[in-house]
DNA sequence: ATGATTTTACTTACCGTTAAGTAAGGAGGC
DNA sequence: GCCTCCTTACTTAACGGTAAGTAAAATCAT
């Protein structure tokens, strides 16, 4: 057995498909050329290739949760926010291939992604909660719907990084003065102190 | 003739099977038997897929780019960011289609829009970059990168709705006290609202 | 006005390719 | 000898796209 195990490996090699090139457009064939064996050699360990793209993302989403909770416990609401925010995007930053699939996920409805995943999701949306309401009980933030702060944070940092041709594209046709685009941690922090501000009473 | 041209037709059906079902999983026979005709007919009127698939999706881009530049010409930038956020959101709720189907082009990074469309974007970017520079000489907005913003305003939108089946089944999952949603009409305006305080000096 | 010709707008029938999934068997360790 | 992990070789089905033919309408010559 080498390092990683054969099934690890082929996980590994679909996420980065899937995360390119979306589930349709994945082929086994495909991810079992870049592992080096065959295709049935993926159905000898994953049922069909729902089964593989679950195993591919599932574990994504418990890890996001864990760190969000374990990030956001301590502190004002806004200090808990604004570490919400960051661990978040620090995640899409060292998780590329989550940022593209959650991204796709977001724009389908998620209608592909097990329950396993939707109750990861909801432990992420409770912390939220938790600090907007104690937010709330500390007279620091107005009252808003909590999806609508998930969408502003989720959304805008997921889509700011999948739409990175697309900015490139538009930069070029608007001839703007080529000044060099932010890098993605001074995004994150702008729209950190955005949101926090945009909340505060 | 009747009164929308069968060419017409074809797009109003490619339009609502691309939103509910993305590129890959729209099939032209399904489009074409909603159209109650058959295949090849499609061929006759588009090259290919993807030409259907473009003039689909090329007008949409051109209506939002002048209902954009129409209504954010005049008054303080503040006024003008709120109206762009209004009018953007007001063309969602009223081409939810188009929502659809521009929330999974930015989760590919729009590879697949022709640059006709991106000259479209470019249009309501440098708007907005327009009305930010107002802002901006107006002492009333800190200086941001455009792009963000933009992504707070498309991406936070488009998401929320996309992420309707989403929101569902989350709130099934933390058993929230059922209070009723927002409406999209509200959100939009709450976003306004939080986005112009955000951008505040 | 009318017959001849052409164009429009399709249909039927089909091809070629691709990709998910499977059946059966083989190599190698225990 | 049998269990694990894989390969070879295959089936099946779907879908994009095309070739060929046709009814009906429009155009045009006389």
């Amino acid at each position: 057995m080498s390092k990683v195990s054969k099934k690890e490996l082929i996980i590994e090699h679909a996420r980065s498909s899937f995360s390119q090139h979306g589930y349709e457009l994945t082929t086994l064939e495909s991810v079992a050329k870049a592992c080096s064996i065959t295709k049935p050699a993926i159905y000898y360990h994953f049922k069909d290739k729902v089964a593989l793209y679950r195993a591919v993302v599932c574990p994504e989403f418990t890890t996001v949760a864990k760190l969000i909770e374990d990030n956001t416990q301590e502190g004002s609401a806004i200090q808990r926010l604004e570490s919400y925010i960051k661990t978040f995007g620090g995640f899409l930053i060292s998780h590329p291939d989550f940022n593209a699939i959650f991204a796709r996920e977001i724009a389908n409805g998620a209608i592909t992604i097990p329950d396993e995943c939707i109750e990861q999701l909801s432990r992420t949306i409770r912390q939220l909660i938790s600090i907007l309401d104690a937010g709330e009980k500390e007279k620091v933030f107005q009252k808003e719907t909590p999806f609508l702060i998930q969408m502003m944070i989720v959304a805008t940092l997921t889509s700011y990084n999948t739409a990175k041709p697309l900015r490139e594209r538009i930069a070029q046709a608007i001839e703007s003065k080529s000044k060099q685009e932010p890098n993605f941690q001074n995004i994150i922090e702008s729209l950190s102190q955005k949101i926090v501000k945009g909340l505060l009473c």
